[in-house]
DNA sequence: ACAATAGGGATTTTT
DNA sequence: TCCCTATTGT
């Protein structure tokens, strides 16, 4: 590739920036939509073939896996080479690199396994049990947050002078805890990986001086969004002969709340001297007025590096603005607007909706069913941290490592094989009063136990040994299939009558699909399944397979952040929804809430909506609210204000349905969700929910005026529509 | 051991 | 209101 190839399409200051000499480091300070990771991938795409850096001597990261597989993608194209031993990933991942390729030097065994945010709750819990301390009092929430707080901020046990208070008092002592009971069982928690890589490198200045040596450039993407750790990490990295390229945009900082500081973007000037600032200040997303009300909303923050963006696409649509009456109303508005996208030739993937919280995907949600229109709502439970997956994966862990506690825990009883808590707390005294793990424990000491118990813990544990005997010559995939089985796990599922769409047994059938298409190159210092083990927690995301559908798109901002699309409806644009109630009183956390918004309103590329509720049922009231301030804090000609005529309520869209008419589903005679019926007495309504077949099928309907109900199928004489 | 029931908490969540 | 957890009862 030639030069011309690597600057080809960039603007100038884009193009400046990948062609910065390489003995300097840098600062891009990069507006929303100026193309930052297209200059992240051709600045190490110019290193690499212009300046002749090999690519071991760069490292790039990243926040997401999904940030760090895409620059994977992009360096294959664009370098026409393989990159697999290049140290691109997230922080979480490089460090966790770093610590299994020297686990010793870093007081690790080879086997240590990683505590995701679940296991280390599950751990913290039970420590605050052994240690009485009062949930009321001490919610183990706000323990572990305390903990992992320190922990980002690099900052141990010994570090804490709780003084007089309290709560910093008793959660020190679980901290204490907590790091013996990590360090005895080999365990690492998210933070931890990057405290532990740290001083690994700071108490080994061999292993310090090669790091520095080998990695000549480290790139850094959204570095608005280190914490100190993640700061601290880079800067030991650095010995002042190699070079830094960071890329980030203060305004778009909406993780503070995580230990995420901005200060660390102006700390870097200082810290990494000399240092060139470039500014990508021309967007490429967005038309005209969407950029200029949100140029104007983040220029009410204080203490910005300055920025302003500008666009030559030109003013584009105004933003439409819609003051709903109620939330329904709303999902109403945003839904039949949706509908017209589409009815215009506009694909459902095009549009999403972005809110602040969670809780408001609800009534969209409804509404696109009644609408029979695809949508996907991303947030809540990941693959990985489905119970079901993670109940396989353990029993995956036990069988590659038997002295996995976390995963004992989790699998002795499940399926339950009568090993009752009294039984498992004996083990664990055991276990700890002879210095050893669960899994031996259990062994040693069953014939101590009651008959019952004797035999229902030998059970167990031979039943993992014969996996292991069994499973020995088997690849991955088929491992996790023989195991799902042996386990009891599917047996258990599939009488499982919660699960009616038999969706946790599906997930299985999935988690062996996934193991399938595992690659194991990329992790090869490690055997394949602890390979598979450890990215299974360090990405939960899990959709490593998952076709592109046409969904119309349902998240809250904050999973937002770095991407765009056509058509966004940013909703619930209301004083302590959005900005949120909890950030009103701290001046810096109203700033966060502006960007927050500033980044949802930046996702838009050719039309933004935006939506607020005069009133809004909310934790089970109704609550009033006043528009957003946000609102008036750009310039009204903007703007499109739409208003609903006075008299209009959600019910009448009903009937008379100023924006569209209703779809109704096809008949097909089967029970299913969103499907319309008719009750006697109720009228009409729409299926939300059921559970059972045939006659003894129990459904719920939301009713269009007698609300929501549970009925029975055979008594209720529902007449299918 | 499991199902029924009562109580408490309910921003955001890259890893 | 709704959902998750802890407790209670069979």
């Amino acid at each position: 590739m030639n030069l011309p190839e690597i600057v080809n399409e960039l603007n100038n200051e884009q193009s400046q920036a990948v062609t910065l000499d390489g003995t300097q480091s840098a600062l891009i300070l990069a507006g929303a939509g100026s193309g930052k990771t297209r200059v992240l991938t051709h600045r190490i795409g110019y290193l690499v073939m212009q300046k002749n850096v090999h690519i071991d001597a760069v490292l790039a990261v990243t926040f997401t896996n999904k940030a760090a597989n895409e620059m994977r993608e992009r360096l294959n194209t664009l370098l026409r080479r393989p990159i697999r031993s290049m140290w691109v990933g997230t922080f979480h991942g490089l460090a966790h690199r770093l610590l299994r390729a020297h686990p010793i030097e870093a007081n690790l065994s080879s086997q240590f396994q990683i505590l995701d945010q679940k296991d280390q709750f599950r751990v913290v819990k039970r420590l605050m049990k052994e240690n009485q301390m009062d949930e009321g009092k001490f919610p183990v929430k706000k323990v572990q947050w305390f903990i992992n707080q320190q922990k980002d901020e690099g900052i141990r046990p010994g570090d804490i002078d709780a003084g007089h208070n309290y709560f910093i008092k008793k959660s020190l002592e679980v901290f204490v805890l907590y790091e013996k009971h990590c360090n005895d069982n080999d365990l690492i928690d998210f933070a931890e990986l990057l405290v532990r890589s740290y001083e690994l490198l700071k108490n080994n200045s061999a292993l310090l001086s090669h790091y520095q040596t080998r990695f000549e450039h480290i790139l850094v993407d959204e570095f608005q969004d280190t914490n100190t750790m993640q700061y601290k990490w880079v800067k030991l990295l650095f010995n002042g002969k190699n070079k830094v390229f960071c890329v980030g945009d203060d305004d778009q900082s909406i993780y503070g709340w995580r230990g995420a500081k901005i200060e660390n973007i102006i700390k870097l000037e200082k810290d990494f001297a000399p240092l060139q600032t470039i500014r990508l200040e021309q967007n490429y997303r967005s038309t005209g007025h969407i950029l200029k009300a949100s140029n104007a909303l983040i220029a009410r923050n204080s203490n910005r590096m300055g920025k302003s963006l500008w666009t030559d696409s030109g003013d584009g649509e105004l933003i439409d603005l819609y003051e709903a009456r109620t939330e329904i109303d709303e999902a109403y508005f945003v839904v039949s607007a949706i509908q017209k996208h589409l009815d215009n030739g506009a694909s459902a993937n095009e549009c999403a909706i972005l809110y602040r919280s969670n809780v408001q995907s609800r009534a969209f949600e409804e509404r696109l069913i009644k609408y029979n229109i695809p949508y996907i709502i991303y947030g809540g439970l990941r693959f990985f941290e489905r119970a079901e997956i993670k109940n396989a994966l353990a029993y995956l862990r036990l069988m590659e490592n038997t002295a996995d506690s976390v995963a004992f825990e989790r699998v002795v009883n499940f399926p339950t094989r009568g090993i009752g808590n009294a039984t498992v707390e004996k083990v664990r005294e055991f276990a700890r009063k002879n210095q050893t793990n669960l899994f031996q424990a259990a062994i040693s000491m069953a014939s101590t136990l009651p008959t019952r118990a004797t035999n229902a813990l030998i059970g167990f544990t031979q039943l993992i040994e014969q996996m292991q005997d069994d499973t020995e010559h088997l690849d991955l995939s088929e491992k996790v299939a023989y195991l799902i089985k042996e386990s009891g796990l599917v047996a258990h599922y599939s009488n499982d009558k919660t699960d009616k769409t038999g969706s946790k047994t599906a997930n299985l059938e999935e988690l062996i699909a996934d193991a399938k298409q595992y690659n194991h190159e990329e992790d090869s210092d490690m055997n394949e399944t602890m390979g598979y083990i450890s990215r299974t927690s360090l990405d939960s995301s899990g959709n490593g397979n998952v076709p592109p559908t046409q969904n119309v798109q349902l998240m809250t901002v904050h999973s937002a952040k770095g991407l765009e699309f056509p058509y966004v409806f940013l909703a619930g644009l209301e004083e302590d929804l959005f900005p949120s109630r909890q950030s009103k009183d701290e001046p810096y956390l109203m700033d966060e809430e502006r960007r927050l918004c500033y980044v949802g309103m930046t996702r838009a590329m050719k039309k933004l909506t935006i939506s607020f509720a005069i009133k809004r049922f909310l934790h089970g009231q109704s609550i009033y609210a006043y528009p957003s301030r946000f609102l008036s804090e750009f310039p009204e000609k903007h703007l499109n204000q739409i208003k609903q005529k006075y008299g209009a309520t959600a019910q009448n869209y009903q009937k008379d349905d100023v924006f569209n008419q209703d779809i109704e589903p096809q008949a097909n005679g089967d029970l299913s969700i969103g499907r319309t019926v008719k009750h006697s007495k109720f009228g009409f309504g729409t299926v939300l929910n059921f559970e059972g077949d045939g006659e003894s099928a129990r459904v719920q309907v939301k009713f269009k005026t007698a609300g929501t109900k549970w009925l029975i199928s055979a008594y209720a004489n529902l007449e299918f529509l």
